[in-house]
Parts: structure tokens; C-alpha cells; sequence
RNA sequence: GGGCGAUUAGCUCAGCGGUAGAGCGCCUGCCUUACAAGCAGGAUGUCCCUGGUUCGAACCCUGGAUCGCCCA
């Protein structure tokens, strides 16, 4: 970027502006003052309708990925514009906690240190991770703020703060109170590695190639002439067995019917247990005999409940067999697989071992495997709330986009389970209950009683009232599923519980969340519960659905794979703009993952290069309409008169305002991508391609030109700026420094005044003339056909021919005639005659490239410069190509049905297509005559 | 096992009833006074397969294949 520093210094340093556009100080500048401006902090009390957005809160100790990049492009761009709309918009931003994430980082320190976390305590722990959140948690706000987010940093939130930290216990309070909190024994999903138990959504379910054993349980004889003297029963997990309480068949199994109700030994512990029926037991897998073990696996848990069998817990939660493992207790659970198995063999149990590929749940944060565990922990009673999702849902609250999103999100809360919310983690918010130890001999155990109250005051008050004056409480340990607070987010960031509070009154429920669909369960669905039973109603309005950004390679970028792609990288290299630009561009599709290129060696990317070379296109558009505009600017201009317009510029008018009417209301629906692409199609193509050059002649006049040539430069520049500065506006949501940047430089506005702040253009509906577009296609056409036919005679650029355009189409040819002078200046052509057939033919031209588009001739008359060669393989191209086009043209017309029943205007449309081919390829096969 | 998505040019993807499109890449010319990060011109496709509906299918419907994801 240039070292200027106000925009009346970009305008007169015009002719010695760059040739390219360098976006890193352009960028921090415009950050700056953008921040520095409060530009983005609305005022509750200002007028307008009202627009927010919460920003989904990024890891508080994480660092900026694709994601976050592509999230942040999104939003931002509907922001952006909705501010221009004229809303009152907020757009807050924040951060969670994320206590599992966090709390393994601190683990993995103390573990490097040699530091127990139990010697070190919960106050020292909490110490040091607000120290690890003060010096990592600035780093990917700083990050966000580089790619151009226009959110109210004032605003911005964490899940920890004070007041979020009320709004949670307050909604923990309510929720209990209502009868939706719960503490429960139950198996829990519980991952050994952070020794904490984690919800239903955090398992990830992987194949493992694995062995299916096969080992024996003497049958305990009753009567000898029974010649079965075991059951064989088959796991993958042969650990578990000592914690069997049952071996279960199916009833109708005739085999095993009349075992049931007997007893079987289980070896190393001779525990006697029996055969039980249950109809869940699939006779045709393996024996048909299932060993149940209530205490570590979720079916058999369930069988457990159904018989009343007893729950057998044989291991610690770190994974450690214990005293009801007999001989194996203090192993580790796989190594105890192994000596389960051993002993096995030895007794002479063991019958078969196969490999076996199965689904075994991971913890998603601990990377190991989850053991089902049996423990107390509270849970968040799930089906009133999701009930009043679904009910919402069917009034069309909230609208998916797109919307077959809503059925993943309707199928999730119709087959809702219950949510274990406890964590036994230290950084979080801490559960506000407190076990009134008094009760049970100052012991803590799983049937003390508790109480729950916003404050420890309020507990020990309530305590008093409820167990007496010696009372004594001790507040549960663990903490809340980070996800609970996040499910507050939309309201909670807004001032609630306190209901009055203006931002809330004022924003709350927000416009539109956008989220990746891989949250659709941990977050969107959390909120909506949340809001219902909180607020009454739906947090947000629109859900805005994308994918994921993958890698070159189709892969889901992630840490653990480290294919992530650095946005920081790319930023440095492209400008954030390019990097916006590219991330919207790609997502035309609906909800659909996008694949960003990359090359990981030189780090580049194809798709953001591409952007970064828009950004250039726009730099120098602008750059070239400073040098023609000599310190002008629209205003000093004056205001266009539209008789003066010349068609050019009513056909780019009539372009501006269609994109601008598609533009808006593809930004309005989340069509983004299209959005983008329309604008890009309409900056580089209709206006840099054909505009500003059908323009260039006529800026060229000077003080020596008449009246009329001095007026059409004049119109030429009042147009040109009030298209480029309408186009700049336009891009602004998408490349808001670069268009900042040039907005500025373009109007001379002062840096009191942000585009940021500007309205969208108005749509002048007057100025879209569909036929005039057409004329212009064909227009175009015949250019490109003279340029070819240049081309393909190897004209050097600077040579000047006649050129001679035949045409039997009166209403082509008027229009050709009144573009005579653009067309020339397009086509260096010395002169240009329009003729009808019989003119031409009154008048042969000599020997001449030919070319021909629609019902148009191209002849260019020039001796001795024709590469016969060239022409004559184009020439017959266009017979082929002319050849196909009438068979299939002729065909469609000889069928009657189709005269029938196709709509008259493609038939007719079929006829003069075909009229055409014909008249082509006769006149394509004469000039071969000719040529030969 | 249930569900969802994808399959179109060498690559990444649009198009969703009326004779196939873009960006990148490729080929040929150009340093044409805004831009070589550019300009002009050009080549490139059994629109996964299969039936069917229709005057007409890349598009709608059957069935299938392959890849990916979600839920059990």
C-alpha cells in the first residue's frame, strides 16, 4: 500500500499509485480505524430494525483455523450488508472455556512438571489456567480481528465472566426447581483419560479390527443326563467378564430353553449366576448366548434393569481393575484382557478367538476408548424441553438453511436422551450444589442429601432451614459440561437473567446463527432447549447451516491430523480479502463441505490466489478511473444527464442495477456464493472487459474535440464512477479494507466517514432494459467473431482492416449502425459497413476472412494477409459444427408431438435456430469455395 | 441396520425440464498507457450406470454402483 495517509492524498497521487494492490497495511489501517471509530458498536436505543448475530465462541485457548476463517467470512458478510440495509445490527463476539479442551493442555504441564493435580489443588489448578487463558486467550481474538470482523468488541464475552457464570447458575437453579435437573445413577460414558464422564455426543464411534473370544461357563449340574455341561459365550472385551451376573438367551431358543433358570460358575470368582430369557438376544450370532454384564456395557446395562440383576463394578475410573476383579485386580483394563485371556486358556476354557472388526466408542477429546462406567452424576431431564422444540419446529421456528438440516435437528430431539451435564473437572463452572454433609456423618456419599441455590449463602440458608442448626454443606466438585453454558449463549451474552436489561430487550431473540452442521446437536439444539424453558421462545430466527472446509485432499481438517491449513498464512500471503472472498465464492453450494487447494510446500492456494487477482482487478479498475477523473469526483461532476447517455452506458446501467437487485437478494437468502460470483462476473467482465474499454475512446478527448465528444466524455466519467463506486459498495460485505480503501480514494470522503456505515445502493428498476442486454450479446458476438478472424490471420494488434458485417436482421443491423464507433474501437477496424444481403451482393467484396454468428456475416476484405491454411480448417469446423446443429435441429421438427405440445416459443425458437445453422453452413461451404 | 449428501471439462465446482457453464490448468498470439496478479483468441465433456415419465432429461421418478458423512 502507499504510506498516504488520507484519501485526498490517494486521489492526487493517482498517476503514481501502484500497479498492484499490497493489502497488509491496508488492512491494519482500516482494522484500526474501524475499532477505533466504534463503527460496529450499536446503540440499543437507536433507530432501525433490529439484526443480530451471536458469533459461535471460538476455544478461548485455541488458535485461528480454517473454520473459524470460513465462520467469520460468512458472518461477516451478513452483517455487512444487513448494516447497509439500514438495520441496527450487533454483531457480538466471545470465547468459551472449554474445560475438557483446557483442562487436558494444564494436565499435560503438571504431568511435564512431575506436578500431581490433586497435591497441586482445585485453587492452585484454577490459578494457573486463568494464567494459561490470560496468556493464550487474547491470540484468537486478535486472530479474528484480522480477518475484518465487524462485531462490538465492546461486547465481547466470555463463558467465565461474572455475569455468564450468574446466568448459568441461575439457569442450573430454574432447571432443578422445574424438576429437569436430576442426579442419577447411571452408566456413563467415561473417558480414563481425563478421568471425567462425558455426554452421549462427545463419543465418537470408530472400526477397530479386534478379536471376538469364545470362551465356556460350566453349567452348574442339577441332573446328569443333560449331555450339555456348558454355555459358551463370546466378547470382545474379556475383562469385563467378571463383572457377569448373567448369561441371557433368547426364550424361544431351543437349544437353551430349558437351561433357563439354571445356574452357571463363573471361573476365577465361582460366583454362581443364572440363565436368564430376554428377547433382545439374537439367536444367530455366535452361540446365541450372551454374557450380561450390567456395570460396563449399555445393552447389558439395560438387561440388567429389566431381570434386576445386580451391577458389578470391577475397575477404578482410571481404567484399573479393583477388588472385584479377584486375582486381576490393579491391572489395567488391557492388561487384564490379556491375563482374563491367559487364564482362560489355561482352565482350558478358551474355545475360539476370530479377528473381529467392531465399533468401539472414543472419547472425542481423550482419544482413548470410553468405558462405560457406573456412576452419579446430574442430568438434564431432555423430552419436555426438546418437546417444545419440536412443537416450535413445526410453526417454522427456527428456519434451517438450508432446510433439510431441520430434520436432522427434528430426528436428534425426537429420539432424545438425557443429558449428563457433571464433568469431574476443575476449570468450568462449578456444579451450585452443596451436599449437606452433616447428614451423613460428614461423609460424602452417593445418598446425601443436597442443596441447590445461586450462591453458597443461599445454600447454607437453605440447609439451615431444611436439617437443623448443625448443618454443614461441602459444594459439589465438578463442574458443567462446557456446552451448557454455550446453550445460554444467544441470551445469556445479552444480559440475561436480568430481563430488563436494554441489549437484551433490544436484540434478543437474534436474526441468524451460523454454525457448521457438526454442531447442530452440541450447540444448536442445546440453545433451543435452553431458550425455550428461559425466554419463552426461539434465540434466533434463521439457522444458517454450512460444511466443513477439508483439505486437498477431501480431508476434514483437524489438529490431531495437522492438515490443518494456517488462514494466517494465507492472509499474509493473499490479504484477508482474498482469503474471504475465496472461502464465500466456494459455498454456492447448499450447505456442502468445501475443499480448499493448497499446496503445503509453497503454501499456496490456486482459489485464494484467484481472489487476491480480483482484488488486483478492482485496484487498478479503480486506479484507472482516478487517472481519467483529474481530481474529479462524482459530485464535482454534477449529476448525469440522462440524454446524454450513450447505449454503453445505459447497458452497463441496466447490468448494475440487475446485479445489484440479484446481489441483494441472494445476500438476503444466504445464496452467498452466488452473491459473489455474480459480482465478480459483473466487476471483471461486464465492467473492466467491455465497459471501461468501449469508454476508453471517448475519455481520450481533449480541449481540440467538439461539444458533442466533450459531452460524452463527461457522461462517460459520470457513469463510470457512479458504476465503480455502486460496485464497491456492493463488494464491501465480501472485501470490506479493499473496498474501503478505494471507496475512499474514489469519493474523497474522509476517514469520519466509513463505507462500512454507507447504504446499499438504491435499485433503479428504470434503468434494467432486457432488450438492450440482448443487443449488447450480439454485439459482443460479432467483436468476438472479427477478433477471431484477426486472430486466425495473424493481424498484429495494431493493424487496421475494414471490417463488413452482413446481416438480412433490419432491427440487428439498426443496432450495429448506432454502435458503429464502439465497435470500431473494439475491433481496430478501419471502417465498418452494416449491409443488408442484396447490398452485399451488389457490391462483392474481395477476397475476405469470413465468419459468421447467428443470422450475422463477418467479412473482413483483405489481400494477401490470409493464412488459408487457418481459415479453411476454421471454415470447416463451422460446417461441422453447423451440420450437427441442423440434424438435430430438423429432427426435433419433423416429430409432430413435439410441434404440439412444446410451448410456441421454442418451437419457434427451434426454427430459427435451424434457419440459421443453414444459412451457415452455406455460407461457410461458399467461402470454401471460394478459397479453393 | 436407519438416514443424509456427492458423482458434470485435466483439477475444484456451479447449473436442477428447452441444443452443457465458471475459476484454475492447457494451447496460440500480445509488455495494446488501469491491471503480465494482465489482454485477446482457442481446445476440452457417453453430465456414474440402468430403466421409466415427458414432445424434450445433466435436471423429475425406479433400481443399482462408487465415495463421504450422521445416527444406532
Amino acid at each position: 500500500m502507499t504510506e498516504l495517509s488520507d484519501s485526498s492524498g490517494f486521489l492526487n497521487a493517482a498517476d503514481g499509485l501502484p500497479k498492484t494492490y499490497d493489502p497488509a497495511g491496508t488492512e491494519k489501517r482500516w482494522q484500526r480505524v474501524w475499532e477505533d471509530s466504534g463503527a460496529f458498536h450499536p446503540d440499543p436505543k437507536a433507530l432501525g430494525e433490529s439484526f443480530s448475530v451471536v458469533i459461535p465462541p471460538p476455544n478461548v485457548t485455541g488458535s485461528l483455523h480454517m473454520g473459524h476463517a470460513f465462520n467469520t467470512s460468512l458472518i461477516d458478510t451478513i452483517v455487512r450488508f444487513q448494516r447497509m440495509l439500514g438495520k441496527n445490527v450487533l454483531c457480538l463476539p466471545g470465547t468459551d472455556h472449554a474445560s475438557i479442551a483446557v483442562q487436558t493442555i494444564l494436565e499435560k504441564q503438571l504431568k511435564d512438571e512431575g506436578i500431581d493435580r490433586y497435591e497441586l489443588g482445585r485453587e492452585a489448578f484454577l490459578e494457573r489456567a486463568w494464567a494459561w487463558k490470560a496468556e493464550s486467550g487474547g491470540r484468537i481474538v486478535d486472530q479474528l480481528r484480522r480477518l475484518g470482523y465487524s462485531v462490538d468488541w465492546r461486547r465481547q464475552r466470555f463463558t467465565l465472566d461474572e455475569s455468564l457464570s450468574k446466568a448459568v447458575s441461575e439457569a442450573f437453579v430454574r432447571l432443578h426447581e422445574q424438576g429437569l435437573i436430576y442426579r442419577g445413577e447411571y452408566l456413563v460414558n467415561w473417558c480414563p483419560a481425563s478421568c471425567s464422564a462425558v455426554s452421549d455426543l462427545e463419543v465418537d464411534m470408530k472400526e477397530v479390527d479386534g478379536y471376538l473370544w469364545h470362551f465356556r461357563y460350566p453349567l452348574l449340574k442339577t441332573n446328569t443326563v443333560d449331555p450339555i455341561t456348558y454355555l459358551e459365550v463370546a466378547t470382545t472385551r474379556p475383562e469385563t467378564m467378571l463383572g457377569d451376573v448373567a448369561v441371557a438367551v433368547n426364550p424361544s431358543d431351543q437349544r437353551y430353553k430349558h437351561l433357563i433358570g439354571q445356574k452357571l460358575i463363573l471361573p476365577f470368582l465361582e460366583r454362581h449366576i443364572p440363565v436368564i430369557a430376554d428377547e433382545h438376544v439374537d439367536q444367530d450370532f455366535g452361540t446365541g448366548c450372551v454374557k450380561v454384564t450390567p456395570a460396563h456395557d449399555p445393552n447389558d446395562f439395560a438387561i440388567g434393569q429389566r431381570h434386576h440383576l445386580p451391577q458389578i463394578t470391577v475397575m477404578n475410573r482410571n481404567g484399573v481393575m479393583n477388588e472385584n476383579a479377584g486375582p486381576f485386580a490393579g491391572l489395567d483394563r488391557f492388561v487384564a484382557r490379556e491375563a482374563v485371556i491367559a487364564a482362560l486358556e489355561k482352565e482350558d476354557l478358551l474355545t475360539k478367538v476370530e479377528p473381529y472388526r467392531h465399533t468401539v466408542p472414543f472419547s472425542d477429546r481423550g482419544k482413548v476408548p470410553i468405558e462405560p462406567l457406573l456412576s452419579t452424576q446430574w442430568f438434564v431431564r431432555m423430552e419436555s424441553m426438546a418437546s417444545r422444540c419440536r412443537s416450535s419446529l413445526v410453526k417454522g421456528q427456527p428456519r434451517f438453511v438450508p432446510d433439510r438440516w431441520e430434520k436432522v435437528y427434528s430426528d436428534w430431539l425426537t429420539d432424545i436422551r438425557d443429558w449428563c451435564i457433571s464433568r469431574q473437572l476443575w476449570w468450568g463452572h462449578r456444579i451450585p450444589a452443596w451436599f449437606v454433609v452433616s447428614e451423613t456423618n460428614g461423609e460424602l456419599t452417593d445418598t446425601t442429601p443436597y442443596v441447590v441455590a445461586r450462591s453458597e449463602e443461599e445454600a447454607f440458608a437453605q440447609a439451615l432451614e431444611r436439617f437443623g442448626e448443625s448443618a454443614q454443606i461441602q459444594q459439589d466438585e465438578d463442574v458443567l459440561d462446557t456446552w451448557f453454558s454455550s446453550g445460554l449463549w444467544p441470551f445469556s451474552t445479552l444480559g440475561w437473567p436480568d430481563e430488563t436489561c436494554a441489549d437484551l430487550t433490544r436484540w434478543y431473540p437474534t436474526s441468524t446463527l451460523v454454525t457448521g452442521f457438526d454442531i447442530i446437536f452440541f450447540w444448536v439444539a442445546r440453545m433451543t432447549m435452553m431458550a425455550g424453558v428461559f425466554t419463552g421462545s426461539m434465540p434466533f430466527s434463521d439457522v444458517y447451516i454450512h460444511g466443513l472446509v477439508r483439505d486437498e485432499q477431501n480431508r476434514k481438517m483437524s489438529k490431531s491430523a495437522g492438515n490443518g491449513i494456517n488462514p494466517l498464512l494465507l492472509i499474509d500471503r493473499y490479504g484477508t480479502d482474498a482469503l474471504r472472498f475465496a472461502l464465500v465464492r466456494e459455498v454456492a453450494g447448499a450447505g456442502q463441505d468445501i475443499r480448499l487447494d493448497y499446496d503445503r510446500k509453497k503454501q499456496t492456494s490456486a482459489t485464494v490466489e484467484a481472489s487476491r487477482n480480483f482484488a488486483n482487478k478492482l485496484w487498478n479498475a479503480t486506479r484507472f478511473a482516478l487517472m481519467n477523473l483529474n481530481n474529479e469526483t462524482s459530485e464535482s461532476l454534477g449529476k448525469i444527464d440522462s440524454s446524454a447517455l450513450q447505449l454503453a452506458d445505459r447497458w452497463i446501467l441496466s447490468r448494475l442495477a440487475r446485479v445489484n437487485r440479484d446481489t441483494s437478494t441472494r445476500f438476503s437468502d444466504y445464496s452467498l456464493g452466488e452473491g459473489a460470483k455474480g459480482l465478480y462476473e459483473f466487476a471483471w467482465h461486464d465492467f473492466c472487459d467491455w465497459y471501461l474499454e468501449l469508454i476508453k475512446y471517448r475519455l481520450q478527448a481533449d480541449e481540440a474535440s467538439n461539444n458533442q465528444s466533450l459531452l460524452d466524455k463527461q457522461t462517460a466519467r459520470q457513469v463510470l464512477v457512479k458504476v465503480l463506486t455502486e460496485l464497491l459498495v456492493m463488494l464491501h460485505p465480501l472485501m470490506p479494507h479493499l473496498t474501503e480503501e478505494l471507496w475512499h480514494g474514489l469519493t474523497g470522503t474522509s476517514e469520519d466517514t466509513l463505507l462500512a456505515l454507507q447504504s446499499w445502493p438504491h435499485f433503479h428498476e428504470d434503468h434494467l432494459n432486457n432488450q438492450l442486454e440482448e443487443s449488447f450479446s450480439e454485439f459482443f458476438e460479432a467483436i468476438r467473431v472479427v477478433r477471431n478472424l484477426r486472430a486466425l490471420a495473424g493481424l498484429k494488434a495494431s493493424q487496421r482492416v475494414p471490417v463488413r458485417f452482413v446481416t438480412a436482421n433490419k432491427q440487428l443491423a439498426a443496432a450495429l449502425e448506432l454502435m458503429k464507433g464502439d465497435i470500431k474501437a473494439l475491433t481496430r477496424a478501419a471502417n465498418l459497413e452494416v449491409l443488408d444481403p442484396l447490398a452485399a451482393e451488389a457490391n462483392p467484396a474481395a477476397k475476405a476472412l469470413a465468419g459468421v454468428t447467428g443470422d450475422l456475416q463477418v467479412l473482413i476484405p483483405v489481400e494477401g494477409l490470409v493464412d488459408i491454411v487457418a481459415l479453411r480448417s476454421r471454415l470447416e469446423k463451422d460446417v461441422v459444427k453447423a451440420e450437427k446443429d441442423i440434424s438435430s435441429l430438423s429432427g426435433r421438427l419433423a416429430n409432430q408431438s413435439f410441434l404440439d405440445k412444446a410451448p410456441l416459443e421454442v418451437v419457434s425458437e427451434c426454427k430459427l435456430n435451424l434457419a440459421e445453422a443453414q444459412a451457415q453452413a452455406d455460407l461457410a461451404r461458399k467461402r470454401l469455395l471460394e478459397l479453393s
